[in-house]
DNA sequence: ACTACAGTGGACTCCACAGTCCATTCCAAG
DNA sequence: CTTGGAATGGACTGTGGAGTCCACTGTAGT
């Protein structure tokens, strides 16, 4: 099905897509229905389970991919260019704004738990995600290592992962409470001890 | 109607938010139904609506009180002594314990995205948890200045908070990929980084 | 022992919402 | 201009599941 679709086909499934992103940030995912979906995107039942046919569920995965992709696109550029103290100072400004605007609304995290975390459609989904996400820190680090800022012999792969977690738990904490106080110390504190790490080796 | 419970109401009452804490545990909030849950405690849906009037939703609420005091019992004895680094070395172990035996399954986070995280009770009840926890993280830190193990001029509130993201997001990453790495990195170098942090102050 | 109210059983209502179906329109290729 | 398949409209169905109601039972207090 996926080849047979023209350029009008496409470009209403986009629309779908993207509305329905849209209902759901919204409306949050547990409430969200079809009917929600169809007046958004003004389109009726019979299109939306011609481009998803597996029903609701092929839809919700389709938003989460949508999701997911926006997640690291929105740190750019400053997620892919962390060769500098300073550029890892505007990237957590950059994370916190976002996350900041965003609220208590996470497009994400409510997908999961709507389609079943380990669901493996929904599972890949996410652990993709972390896996470019880290690699990119990953990558800032090897930069800053490149360039004589960070010793070589830092352990590359914890470093990103706590990073991540961080900034995972930050973003978490800003859902459920509403606070982003955590989620700065998490990224300030996170920064600071790895150049404190990385001096400490010296 | 609080107080016009007699034993037996009670018992009944606990019978039902404990195997509703069941019931949703292996079956998810989402495909959980009241009669899961009627099955599972032996009860009729009057008594559901007896003990909870205003529905589900009172009752998702019960178990997320419920599930989060569990939390913090789970981690005890040691959260409640963190008086040397030995201490939260043990506590550590036991949180990554814990959720690596919790699998992929989160209690509490599932009951938010179904009553909804802007809901005032469960934003209470999440934030209510969340200042605990970093209390007691907090209370490790200053026993541990206190014994002249870490410097008074270190930041108590940036470093319990930090630390509790880093054990939020350490857990939001298992629960959606399944691995515990970035549980027990952000935790090893949280620790790892209090310590430098005061050995760097000296 | 009586009585009033908590506790319990379970049938019944009601409806929101996913999913089906067929009729109709649009459009590209020949 | 015709024809086949993609795209669309929208009425219809079926059902899972929350919440209601009333009848029955157990029991604590007087």
């Amino acid at each position: 099905m996926r080849g047979e679709l023209t350029a009008k086909g496409r470009a209403t499934r986009r629309r779908i897509v993207e509305g329905a992103a849209a209902v759901l940030r919204e409306r949050g995912v547990a409430s969200a229905t079809l009917d929600d979906i169809m007046a958004r995107t003004g389109t009726s039942k019979s299109q939306l389970f011609h481009y998803f046919p597996a029903g609701k569920d092929e839809l919700l995965l389709a938003v989460a991919r949508f999701e997911a992709d926006r997640v690291l696109e929105d740190q750019q550029p400053y997620l892919g260019c962390l060769d500098s103290w300073e550029a890892w100072e505007r990237w957590r400004d950059v994370v916190i704004e976002r996350y900041e605007a965003q609220g208590d609304e996470c497009p994400l995290g409510s997908l999961f738990f709507q389609v079943g975390r380990s669901t493996p459609g929904a599972r890949a989904i996410v652990s993709e995600l972390m896996r470019r996400w880290q690699e990119s820190l990953a990558a800032g680090i090897r930069s800053l290592q490149a360039t004589g800022r960070l010793p070589a012999g830092l352990d590359v792969d914890a470093r990103s992962a706590a990073l991540l977690a961080a900034i995972q738990g930050g973003v978490s904490i800003l859902l459920s409470t509403g606070q982003s106080t955590h989620l700065r110390a998490a990224l300030d504190l996170g920064i600071t001890d790895l150049r404190r790490a990385g001096e400490a080796m010296r």
